[in-house]
Order: structure tokens, then C-alpha cells, then sequence
DNA sequence: TAATAAAATGCAAGAGCTTACATTTCTATT
DNA sequence: AATAGAAATGTAAGCTCTTGCATTTTATTA
């Protein structure tokens, strides 16, 4: 290792400027508070020994550290990397610090993740979805570290959220796709258990089918985890159990576009054979041929939004209000109505 | 702000287990030192508690985080986002914590963050590119932080780095356009200022043409910031600056698939009337339609060599040695012989 | 110019943890 | 049963900052 010459302290910098190492603290802290000419000689001083303060001792001392952490489940998801560019960019705007980490979906990661970002003094978390244990909820409590849920929208949880209705959203759709006259419809999903989004975009479905007098068992339901090849995997299993299929739903864009792509490795026309309907609408969606009918998810205007929550939040008190924005339906070229 | 009731620390938990704070430390650090009825009893009362240690009082304790920064341009490209949750996995494996931060490609952000993350903590830093001002590697210096720079790969320079040769890269890919019959060539960038794999992906090219006999002035450039749209308009420009053009290559993936997208709406057919060329292979890069013609760059592989690296300087001492991978070519549908 | 208020600075007590060293408790050996 | 040595635990100093309060300096007013 290379510490030999031990970094600089703010004792260091004191000394250098021949000040109190309270007078350095202000300097950077409340520089107002100090004289112009002193400012600039502490200002030196710092320059001089390339000088950075210890944020942990700095949070320590004062018991606060500008610092939120977001939590979600993969970077790989554009729709999680945007949605989390505009909430570092609204943070960063008041001086806030993000920390990020990922959960591959897993609820043990997910756990200790939170208990590190705690650790690591988070003010407070972005988590997306509610769905999570009850002593996890309590932890949060007693660490007093507030937490605001993003991605999902419900009222019925006492905890706030800044998102959208993912049930209503789906449902929306679906009754578009059964009006165009599909009756065998098909879901190709992400794991249900822990992932409350992916719930609710099936409830979605099954209270359109309900609405439209179809049984909500026929739904044919395939389960798989995250990525474009999974996607294919699961599009080609449901035609294979299922081959009256005429539209098939995917929990998320990455997932249709695995699913467009088998398809038409498997010679069915989209969408004249099959419709395919993804959620997202990532730049993927508008990039795949024939670009993907999905639903519009506001990820930056949530990100922004639940960043303006969090720092009023921590700057003022001011309580969180759920929000809930719209998920809007895009339309493209994988839906049409269905055959025969 | 609801601090009311304190969150607990090492004191109380040594307190209700009727210990001394120390046996709490060792059992959260060295389990194996201290008896297992005791161990049992002080866990009991971690839990009790919701105990969660606090990072910046252990971190000035005892001198290490064990948390390595990670900066990054933006997490909304792809290739980055995958890179960086390869090195995260890795660091994951071995105990340590990733911090993020992306610089939006601008410097200042760039070394506002460095000493952000230095000041928290960090026992390493992951970068991308070599290009910064002198006066930040002497702050890592003065620090004694440990760099490692990825996405490059320039013996050259004194700092290692694990990475491709973006140079060598892009020359070979030229190489083959130019095989194909193409005179005419331009090129899409980003900024090579600050930039300096955009700029080395340039000078690749240009070593080619020179290699067969072309003069490198005629490589038509036209510089954006990242973007789909922004693809879309460079190209645009392009073609209208330089309607001979048979072949366009770009700093990436995602401005290569706003070109073709500008493409196809202008009337072009690729590859037939105009090739185009991308950089990274990102998903986009292969759903895209015409498929992309691309480098792959080896994003997985280097987040994961970086960890593991990184991991070795510090735990054991050993000096990074720098490593060269290799980025393959990837010819899918976006380029054909030049129309003559 | 003296008196008073306001501004600038300094002093020193923590903040919550780790760890070297000291002390106590256990285990094994004779 | 006594004792050496190992294992387990405790004591307390120290890591780098911030901040309430005390003190000094500067500005203002009569």
C-alpha cells in the first residue's frame, strides 16, 4: 500500500494557515462567516497541500451528510439508468450526492444493500416497488432514515410514492389489445413473488379480461428472469404450450424484444400472426423492427420528481406527497388486430 | 427532520449484551474471535437494537473503506452500465462496496466527483480514458488514491490502464470499409478535447486510410454530443455537407443508430446507398434494423479484470499490470461494397 | 474617545468506531 | 491441584471533523 505520506487533515491546513482549525471548518463550510483575506489564506493553504476533507469524520461531526441512496435492481435496465441520471442530476442541482447500488432482483442483496447505504450515512433511499419484508421497513425506521418508494403507485400503503399505477396501466392497454379482438392472450414475466411491478402489470391484464367477459385463467403465464435471451426463450415456450396465441404481453421492453426477435426467427409475422406488447418504452422499444407498441413509463419525470420530494423532504421537512403520474400507451407496429 | 429517538450505536449494543464495546467490534469484524455464546448474545442484541454500524466513524477508525469509486460519463449509455455492474459483481464477490458517479462528459463535473468520491472514501478509483488535467492525478497522488483507468489501453502513458486500443480498433474495421471499395468516408464523434477515445477512434481511422493511399484530410467529420437524435442530425449533415459519402462511421452505437434511423427516413437504403458503421455492440446495436455493423468492445470483461485488479492492489499490494484486450469486429447488416 | 454591539476567531468537547495493550478466563499439561 | 500458555475480553487512546460557547477584534454610535 502507499500511505507514507499521510493525507492531509484539517489540522494540517490550520497550521499551514496559521488559523483554528475551526476557522478552516467555516472556510468551507459557512465561508461567509469568515474575513476575505483569512478565507484566502485558508483557501491557499488548502490548494497547497491538495487538501480534501474526510467526509466520514465531516458526518460524523455534524450528523448529516447530503447524501441520498437509490436502490434498484440493475443498471443494465435502461429505464432504471435513466430513471436514476435524472435523479442525480435533480440531487446534484442542491448539492446532494447520490449513491447507487443494485440488487440483480434479489431480495437478500436488496436487504444489505439498504443496510450499507444506511451505514454509509444516506439521509435518505429511493427504492422502486413496495414489496419487501416487514423488518427491513422496521430497520429503516429505527435508523430514522426516510424512504420513498418510486415505480409503483398505490394508496392503499402508508408509505408514500412518486409513480404510476402499473395495474391500471397494464389494464389500459390490455383492453386496447382485447378490443382489437385477441382472445388468447399470453404474459411473459418477471418472478411475481418479489417484484410487485411485475404483479400488478398481471392484475393489469386479468381485470381487462374480466371487464371484457373472458376468463382470466386463460391467461396464459410465463415466468422468466431478466434479459433479451430469456425473453426469446419464454415468447417460444408460450407458442409452443399455447399456439392459438394471438398476443403476447412482456413485463418489460427487454423481454418484448427478445420475444420479437424469436418470433421472427420462428417465422411468425408480427403482427400479423402475433402482437407483441412491451412496458417501458426505452430506446430499445422505438428501436426494434417493427418498432415495439409498449407503455410509456415517465422514468425521468420520476426521477426528477422523487429527487425535488427527498431534498424538500431533508431540507425543510416538508412531508412527501404521493404523486402519481400517467403511464401512457405508445402505439407502433407490433399490434394489430388479431387474425382470422 | 425526525431524529427524535437516536439510532443506536456500538455503546448501546455493548451495553445490552453486557459487553465491551470492543467484543461488539470484534464480533462484527473477527467473528472467530470472540466466544460463540458470547457472539450469540451480542448478535441478539444487533438485532434487537436494528444496529447498523456506522461507515464514517469505522472508516476513520480504521483507515479503510473498503469501497472503490467508480466515474463514469453517463450511466445512460449501455456500455457503461454494463461495465460498471460487471466490476460491481466483482468487487461484490470480495467484500467491497461500488460508488457511482457519472460526469455527464464534462470535466469539471469530472473532478468535482473524483474529489467527491476521494473524500468519501474511496480506496481506488475506476476511470475511463486517460485525458484529465495534470493537476488532478497530482490530487490522487497527494492522496494517495490508487487509479485505474479502463476503455483505454496506452502504454505510453506511466498510469496503467486495462482496456482495447480504441486506435487499433477502429483502423482495423477502416480497413475493411476501405476493402469494401469506400473512398468516400465521414465520420460522427463526439468531442475529442476531453475525449480521448473518441479521439483515438479518429486517428484509427485516419492511420487507415493513410495505410491505402488516401489523403486523411478527406475524412469528413461532423462532431455531436451523445444522442440518438443527435446521430440523427449529424448525419443529416453529413449527407448534405458531403453527398458522396459511401460509408459513415460512428463514435458509437447509439449516435450509429440515430443515423440509420435518419437513414431510412431520408431514403437512403442501407447498406446499399450508405454504410454505416458502429462502436460498443451494445444490445441496440444487434435489435436494430438493418443489424449494426460494430466493434465490440469487451465491456464485461474489463469491468471485471478492473475489480479484480483493484481488489489485488489493495489487499495484497500487487501493482496493477496493465492488460490489453481485444475489441472484435462484428459485421452484421450495415455494411456492403460501396455503390462505385 | 469611550462604550457598546457585531463580527471574527479560537477552544475544546464530542460524534461512533477500531485496535494496541492490559487483564481476566479458560485449557491443557504435569 | 498448580501452572504455563492460549484464548477471550476489557480499557482507553485516537481517527478527523463540527459547533456551542468563550474570547478577541473590528465597526458603530454617542
Amino acid at each position: 500500500m502507499s500511505k507514507e505520506q499521510p493525507t492531509p487533515t484539517l489540522q494540517d491546513v490550520a497550521t499551514a494557515a496559521k488559523v483554528s482549525t475551526a476557522t478552516v471548518s467555516r472556510c468551507l463550510n459557512f465561508p461567509d462567516q469568515v474575513k476575505e483575506k483569512t478565507r484566502t489564506k485558508v483557501l491557499k493553504a488548502i490548494k497547497m497541500l491538495s487538501y480534501s476533507p474526510n467526509f466520514g469524520a465531516r458526518a460524523m461531526a455534524s450528523r448529516r451528510t447530503d447524501t441520498i441512496g437509490a436502490i434498484i435492481p440493475t443498471m443494465g435496465n435502461a429505464v432504471f439508468a435513466r430513471g436514476l441520471q435524472a435523479f442525480q442530476d435533480e440531487l446534484h442541482l442542491h448539492g446532494f450526492t447520490m449513491l447507487v447500488a443494485s440488487t440483480s432482483y434479489r431480495e437478500d442483496i436488496e436487504e444489505e444493500q439498504i443496510r450499507a447505504l444506511v451505514g454509509r450515512g444516506a439521509d435518505a433511499l429511493l427504492l422502486i416497488g413496495h414489496a419487501r419484508s416487514p423488518e427491513i421497513y422496521r430497520f429503516l425506521e429505527a435508523q430514522a432514515v426516510p424512504a420513498l418508494v418510486t415505480w409503483a403507485f398505490d394508496t392503499s400503503l402508508s408509505r408514500p410514492s412518486i409513480g404510476f399505477d402499473n395495474q391500471k396501466a397494464m389494464c389500459r392497454m390490455a383492453k386496447k389489445v382485447i378490443d382489437l379482438g385477441h382472445r388468447n392472450l399470453a404474459l411473459v414475466s418477471a418472478e411475481t413473488i418479489l417484484n410487485d411491478r411485475a404483479k400488478a402489470r398481471q392484475l393489469g391484464i386479468e381485470d381487462a379480461m374480466v371487464a371484457a367477459n373472458l376468463c382470466a385463467k386463460t391467461l396464459h403465464i410465463v415466468k422468466t428472469t431478466y434479459g433479451i435471451e430469456e425473453g426469446a426463450t419464454a415468447f417460444e415456450q408460450v407458442m409452443k404450450a399455447a399456439p392459438q396465441t394471438t398476443a403476447v404481453f412482456c413485463g418489460n421492453d427487454v423481454l418484448a424484444v427478445g420475444a420479437l426477435r424469436r418470433a421472427r426467427e420462428l417465422g411468425f409475422k408480427v403482427p400479423q400472426d402475433v402482437s407483441i406488447i412491451g412496458f417501458d418504452d426505452i430506446e430499445l422499444a422505438e428501436i426494434a423492427y417493427p418498432a415495439l407498441t409498449t407503455v410509456h413509463v415517465p422514468h425521468r419525470e420520476m426521477g426528477r420528481r422523487a429527487g425535488e420530494a427527498l431534498i424538500k423532504l431533508l431540507n425543510e421537512g416538508t412531508q412527501i406527497e404521493a404523486v402519481e403520474l400517467e403511464a401512457s400507451l405508445v402505439f407502433r407496429d407490433t399490434l394489430a388486430p388479431a387474425r382470422n
